[in-house]
RNA sequence: GCCGGUGUAGCUCAGGGGUAGAGCGCAUCCUUGGUAAGGAUGAGGUCAUGAGUUCAAUUCCCAUCACCGGCUCCA
């Protein structure tokens, strides 16, 4: 008999070798059916690592904490939609015979494989064929088979189906550890763990079809992925494609263009965004709210220009790094001079450090610049406002004595919570980009210097409390980063904030500080932005308001409505108090009904409004509307008041 | 840059080998209104661009460009 705890701290006794599907059987009938795989640690196991998510009928030897996961679990959801995969998989063979597979993993929402068809493609038109055929071969029931296979036969095997991704894969794996899942007459190679049976997936639904490079490498051929999403039950595909399109509704693009805040020109360019006026006032808002922090935070404001000589970036190592990937070098008539648009702000800013002589008691010396860079990125890579080619970063960066490195470090972290506070966004994810060790060629820098400097963010993140995820191979090229992830709409991550420590271009720069015993020494860098720029930002704030923003940050924030022509005079007169005490307020005196005014005004996202008739005028006062419910009449006195609290009280965190 | 998709009025979209439609918006007029669409009339399109097939192309084929979804990249 084993011993099997249960996550509420119950145990019970089981034959030896009991599988999880059993355990959930002896629990309850309607368990056994929900039950989607288990998670099972051996009680041997003392380490603080999760158990190993295993298959329901893989049998448990010894004492073992288990985990019934459901679909409610996030490892649940994983297995189902790993089984999907396969299950697609099959499909996929039964209809395009000799089809060759790379990889099929589950990801955040849904599944996709990796396949070669050949010299057949594939579109969006043959989903619903490939869904059929999924749902029927669902329909058959059959069993996911476990089999352990040698390296050699799994070679055999692949190399007869003329499979040459398997092949590379099994190349890689350790003999003896190599296992073949089987649903059907689909066999693959997989570690698993897999669903009992085809049986519990009843809706399926192919979200999308899109090229990815075998291994993540350009340099080697294409395959096609078919992304697929996959359901326990058909309502909750339903639900699911509902909360598709509400997505949709709330993408930046779309939100921009209906509040008139930006927009793109071909003929102006690719990735480069023309901020309308509303657009426009709304970013002087995230600007200035800013520039209150930074003063509190001791920051200096600096101003640089939007190009810089060539030679500037070969001294920080910039050019040589990204020169040939990024926009030309700009030639003058004459002289033969070569300047670049300005691809980052640092190489300034350490220029500006480098003016004068500085003593350690000048230290720190914070430069913060609201600073407009040009950056060539791929065309396919542009993306709506998250990803441009012209864009303004709010950025600093800190010269530090290391003894103050820890300390100017968190303040920043303090900074980044307190925006991000501000805005609502608690769902982020705070992450660890450090670099690749086995990757030397893509950095700068000594491994000492970086070792510091790792260790420098780690501390920090951990004495402030962050939770966090570690990324190798995410630092930047000076040095590593933490940053900041905010989700869109569609559950892409997006890098905002980020904090960098840099110990190479004060090296590089050769900048220094007389010490208090007269020795010169170098200072240490730390970059930051905590928006990591105001489009992206923006773009991200818009889709997690469905553009529904504080009164603080709305572009007009109050527009007056007379019921009808004969209190226009009226209307005017309030919008000339509210402006008088800076509310940004105008009148919508057009010719059309109380109602259709309303609802554009709406549409427009224009947070409060002020209406204006008969009553309103005999007694001074203005019927208000803000969040689509009346808030009664208040005098214009009252009315102001009303909003200064709204945006203190926005802005109060 | 790569794979797939899309491109018709200012916007959202329907249509389809014989040179085009709706709703919204816009203009003019009527209506002077009380918390999310009042009514009438009218203007507006080289059907993304360029080549090709055809008696005839906006429609079919090809290329280019832009946009959308991914991949690679992201200082």
């Amino acid at each position: 008999m084993i011993n099997i705890k249960f996550p509420d701290g119950s145990e019970k006794q089981f034959e030896k070798g009991v599988t999880a599907l059993e355990i959930a059987k002896s629990i309850s009938p309607r368990l056994a059916e929900e039950v989607l795989a288990a998670e099972v640690k051996p009680a041997s196991d003392h380490s603080i690592d999760k158990g190993q998510v295993v298959d329901l009928t893989r049998p448990i030897e010894e004492d073992s904490s288990v985990r019934l996961l459901k679909w409610e679990d996030d490892e649940g959801k994983h297995v189902f939609w790993h089984s999907s995969a396969h299950l697609m998989a099959a499909a996929l063979e039964a209809l395009y015979p000799g089809a060759k597979f790379g990889i099929g993993p589950a990801v955040e929402n849904g599944f996709y494989y990796d396949v070669d068809l050949g010299d057949r493609t594939i579109s969006e038109s043959d989903f619903p064929k490939i869904e059929q055929k999924m749902l029927e071969l669902a329909r058959e029931k059959e069993v996911f088979q476990r089999i352990n296979v040698s390296k050699a036969e799994a070679m055999e095997f692949f190399k007869e189906k003329g499979d040459q991704y398997k092949c590379e894969l099994i190349s890689e794996l350790q003999d003896g550890t190599i296992t073949y899942y089987r649903n059907g007459n689909y066999t693959d190679l997989c570690r698993g763990p897999h669903l009992v049976s085809t049986a519990p997936i009843k809706a399926v639904k192919l979200t999308a079809i899109a090229g990815a490079y075998w291994r993540g490498d350009e340099k080697r051929g294409q395959l096609t992925r078919i992304y697929g999403i996959t359901f326990p039950k058909k309502s909750m595909l339903d639900e699911y494609l509902v909360v598709l399109e509400e997505a949709k509704k709330r993408d930046h693009r779309k939100l921009g263009k209906e509040m008139q805040l930006f927009t793109f020109s071909s003929r102006v360019g690719l990735g480069l965004p023309l901020w309308l006026p509303r657009g426009a006032v709304m970013r002087l808002q995230l600007e200035n709210f800013l520039r209150r922090k930074l003063d509190e935070y001791g920051y200096l404001p600096v101003v640089t220009p939007h190009i810089g000589s060539k030679q500037l970036y070969v001294t920080s190592g910039h050019w040589a790094k990204y020169g040939k990937d990024s926009f030309q070098p700009i030639h003058t008539p004459e002289e033969g001079e070569e300047y670049m648009l300005k691809p980052m702000n640092c190489p300034h800013h350490c220029e500006i450090y480098a003016s004068s002589p500085r003593s350690y008691k000048d230290l720190p010396l914070r430069y913060a610049e609201f600073g407009t860079v040009y950056r060539y990125e791929q065309s396919g890579e542009l993306h709506g406002l998250t990803r441009v080619r012209c864009f303004t970063q709010d950025d600093a960066h800190m010269f530090v004595r290391p003894d103050q490195l820890m300390d100017e470090f968190k303040k920043v972290i303090d900074l980044i919570l307190y925006v991000f506070k501000v805005f609502k966004f608690e769902d982020y994810t705070a992450q660890i980009s450090l670099r690749d060790k086995n990757n030397h060629d893509k950095y700068i820098g000594s491994d000492e210097n970086w070792e510091k400097a790792e260790n420098a963010i780690i501390e920090s993140a951990k004495e402030k409390g962050l939770k966090t995820v570690v990324e190798y191979g995410e630092a930047a090229f000076y040095g590593p980063k933490l940053d900041f992830m905010v989700k869109d709409a569609l559950g892409r991550k997006w890098q905002l904030g980020t904090i960098q420590v840099d110990y190479n271009l004060p090296e590089r720069f050769q900048l220094e500080y007389t010490d208090a015993d007269g020795s010169k020494k170098r200072p240490i860098m730390i970059h930051r932005a905590p928006f990591g720029s105001i489009e992206r930002f923006t773009a991200v704030l818009l889709e997690h308001t469905a553009g529904h923003l504080p009164v603080w940050l709305s572009p007009e924030q109050v527009k007056v409505l007379p019921v009808s022509g004969k209190y226009v005079d009226y209307a005017q007169n309030v919008v000339k108090s509210l402006k008088n005490s800076e509310i940004r307020a105008s009148i919508d005196d057009r010719n059309e009904t109380l109602g259709k005014r309303i609802r554009e005004i709406s549409l427009l996202r224009v947070p409060v409004l002020a209406i204006v008739g008969e009553k309103e005028v005999a007694d001074g006062t203005v019927s208000v509307r803000y969040e689509g419910a009346d808030k009664g009449s208040m005098s214009v006195e009252e009315f102001t008041k009303w909003i200064s609290d709204l945006q203190k009280s926005e802005l109060a965190v």
